[in-house]
DNA sequence: TTTGTTAGCGTAACTATATTACATTTCAAC
DNA sequence: GTTGAAATGTAATATAGTTACGCTAACAAA
């Protein structure tokens, strides 16, 4: 994170951004909204709107199939972030993988195709949360 | 299709499934639900539940970042799909790639995870609609 | 044949998520 | 200091999904 820190944001980016760093993990824009209550604001639109900024920016994702926002790590973002999500302890990484992405390229290439924004989210059970045999 | 036409479905299950079919592309649920007003039902509810069904039946597939619901090539389930959405003329494609299937599976190794439910969704511009030459 | 179990159905109310519309403010560039 | 772009504020509305409750049909075990 640190060196997204010289990042000029607007009062209502800074607070969502922050807001979804501490959480340390994906938020849903309702709770961000219950969230920073205490810090005025009001209304989902100002959520949203801050979110769709951060994601401009390139330091925020949406997680599609959660409805939920998390601050991005750094590495590059040439390649599709792939999200690896625990559905026991709700606990979630994000992948940077260089064969996926190729493949991505090459199913594109395959059918003429070009993809612009692929979205990778792996539900599973985490190491911590063995599966079945609990 | 044409394997899955002795699938034993009741009424509000097969009228879903009728309706996604012929649709051809994915279809929200309140989408259907209108359409199929013309044939009693009346709730979302109803739709849920069917397409749960259909789910579980493994016959239909849920876009998450679309949300909407699509009837799912015959292929084999062993892998994941993998959903192509061109987000210009709304063209969906659903593919099976043995490479891309490994890469998720190497992640997971890697890791400790263990992936049960992998959500790959492409958005792009299909060949018919190229991309930025418009 | 009755009893228990399971899957499916019907309806209403409600919760959760996201967007539209419209008016105002802030602030850097000129 | 005016202008234009980005950001903000507020209300209303739209879209998507769930909870709660009760009923019925199918079918198998007793």
């Amino acid at each position: 994170m640190q060196e997204k820190q010289h990042l000029k944001l607007s009062k209502n980016q800074a607070l969502v951004y922050e807001a979804l760093g501490q959480a340390g993990k994906p938020v849903g824009a309702y709770d961000l909204l219950d969230q920073l209550k205490a810090h005025g604001l009001k209304a989902p639109l100002q959520i949203y709107r801050a979110l769709e900024s951060l994601i401009e920016l390139k330091v925020v994702h949406r997680l599609e199939s959660l409805n939920a926002w998390t601050t991005c790590c750094d590495a590059d973002h040439d390649s599709a972030p792939i999200f690896v999500i625990c559905d026991d302890c709700g606990d979630v990484k994000e992948h940077i993988d260089t064969d996926l992405n190729r493949s991505i390229e090459n199913i594109s290439k395959k059918s003429g195709f070009t993809a612009e924004r692929p979205i990778v989210e792996i539900h599973g059970r985490c190491g911590d949360c063995s599966p079945k045999t609990n």
